[in-house]
Parts: structure tokens; sequence; C-alpha cells
DNA sequence: ACGGTCTTTCAATATTATTTGGAAGTTCGG
DNA sequence: CCGAACTTCCAAATAATATTGAAAGACCGT
């Protein structure tokens, strides 16, 4: 497969995918490029690679910087930043989850956690604390696992043991 | 906090936590009105709770069964069907990740699994494939604890997992 | 085989999310 | 302090998605 053909694949299955899991299809498109470009990007080349308005470009550089994927680059005797994105695939994970746990995962566990405490005690009511409790526990567990796999001082420990046992 | 407004609450947040994650709210929705309805319930039931049309509710009822989310219930003498959603919270995660694992993410570690052999061997296609690889890499890993981890039991996992990372 | 009841389909419509592009803001060198 | 070179903001336009509702289909009892 040629360069070209793969990259615009890469990009259109990455933003799709992206889209797919709640992350909009530019940003993912933009972070796309970033990860496959060996060279920092401007604004302006993001622009022209993925045909996307300056607005639209500028907003997903700052979502994704938001998310730590990815960092301006300043070059000495240049005006304007550059893009580079983080390219350790495990930091990039570790990042995502961060990110989405504590937007999404956590605001869920604390409202799970609130409605097991709903007042009443007939069959309806009892069905209803009932899931809200389990729903608890499984969220929370799921928070307490992803809270213990990324955090920095485990990483050395997941990187190793998955070459390990490769 | 009153029943009626906790259940409310509760399909909201769910609804929205669906959307956030790709899945469309009134699936989302639904899904959360049969897990904590303590009976099965009919489209009927559903389009009035949730306030949505006779063909919206029969659509995401289906899909929901696709999941293997739902139930269809058959109640002796009675015409119409009913809905019951599977309440094992275990099982429920089991069935979303098996689902979406098998939508989304195996055909992404495919794709990347395709795009490491791109030809060319320039500083940029190096990228490139470097980026490829590891991608696959680790998606392929992801794959492979989802599979062991939906197989059979996944509180072993989860249990063991956040003991081995405390 | 008919009428009633319930389910399914799908084109039209409505809603929601994303993108654009121009205007305003910022920063820098001189 | 000014103008050039960028960046950021935001209201309007567009595109993507979800929902509706009416019509067709299926099924059952008689």
């Amino acid at each position: 497969m040629e360069l070209y053909e793969a990259k615009d694949k890469f990009i259109q299955a990455w933003g799709a995918f992206g889209s797919q899991w709640g992350i909009n299809r530019s940003m993912a498109q933009v972070h796309a490029l970033l990860l496959i470009s060996a060279e920092p990007l401007s604004t302006e080349d993001v622009m022209e690679q993925l045909n996307i308005s300056r607005g639209n470009a500028n907003m997903n550089l700052r979502a994704l910087i938001d998310w730590h994927l990815v960092e301006r680059i300043l070059k000495a005797g240049e005006r304007r930043e550059f893009f580079q994105a983080e390219k350790d695939v495990w930091k990039i994970a570790t990042h995502i989850t961060r990110e989405r746990k504590k937007r999404e995962l956590e605001p869920m566990v604390r409202l799970l956690g609130e409605l097991k405490h709903t007042s009443g005690s007939n069959a309806e009511t009892k069905a209803f604390k009932q899931m809200a409790h389990d729903l608890h526990d499984l969220t929370s567990r799921i928070d307490a696992v992803l809270d213990r796999s990324t955090r920095s001082d485990v990483q050395w420990f997941l990187k190793a043991a998955s070459t390990l046992l490769r």
C-alpha cells in the first residue's frame, strides 16, 4: 500500500473510531494526523491536510492539548506554533482514560451513590435501589481499577509485564 | 429522594452517559427504564413512560435484544410482548463489552495490522509504520484482555486486577 | 378468510452536533 | 504605539443523527 493511501485510511478510520466513542470526528482526525507525522505541524498544515477551517483546526488542537495528547512546540525564530502528538501509546491510552474517567465515569458513580438511598420499601422501590446499588458497586470498581492502572508509578510495571507476556 | 424523581434522574443520566459513548440516547433510556422496573414492560409502557413514539420504542427494544441486554417475555393469555432487562450487572457489562469489541475494536485491529506493512523506508514512512505497529500492538492486547475477561468470569478479573494494582 | 390487535418499516421531519468564516483579541518586533 | 502574524471566539450555516407517524405486515381467534 502507498504511504499516501495508508495515511488517509488511518485518518479516516481513527476519525470514525473516535466518533463511535463520543470523541468528535475532527478531533480524532487531527490527532491521527499528528500521530503519524514525523515532524510537528502548524495549524495551517493541519487545515490543508484535513480540509478543515482555521477555527475548527484551532479548537481541536486546543482540545487535544487539554487532553494532554498533543503539545505545543515553539521553533526558534518562528512566530507561529507547531503541534506534536504524544507518540507513546501507553501514555496516549493513559491520558484518554484519565480524562474520560474524570468527565464521565466519576459523575455517574456519584449519582448512583446518591440514588442508592432513595426512600421507600415497596417492591418497585426495592428493585430500583437494588439496581442502583449494583451499578454503583460495578462503576466504583471500574473507577478504582482505572485509577490504579493509570497511575504513573504503575506504568513501568504494566509496560514491563506486557513486554514479558508478548 | 422520591422514587419518581430518582427514577427520572437515573433515566436521564443513563441516557446522557450512553450518548457520550456512542449509544443513542433513546436506546440507553429504554435500557435504563427496563433496568429499574420490577416487572416486564410492554412497548406501550415504554412509549408512555419515556414519551417516545411507537416506532422509536420498537426499534430500540429490538436493538437491545440484539445486544442481549433485554429479552422478550410472553405472558400467557396476552397477545402483546413484554420486555425485561438483564439485571445482573456483570452480565450487562460483559454483553456491552463483547458487542462493542466485535463491532469497533476488531475492525480497527485488523486495519492496523494491514497498515504496518505499508511500503517505503524514508523517515516519514518509518514514523507511520512505527505508529501503526505500536497501535496494533496496544489494540490487540486490549482485544485479548477483553476476550479473556468476558469469556467466563469478569468478577475474577476485576477483583484480581484491583488487588494486584492496589 | 376477516377484523382486530400488535409489530415492523421507512420516508419525512426534527433535533443535535459540528463546522465555518469573519470579527475581535493577542503578541511581538521595531 | 503600530501593523503584521497568529490565535481565539462565536453566531450562523451545515451536516449528521435520531425520531416520528402513517402505512404495511404478521398473527390470532373465530
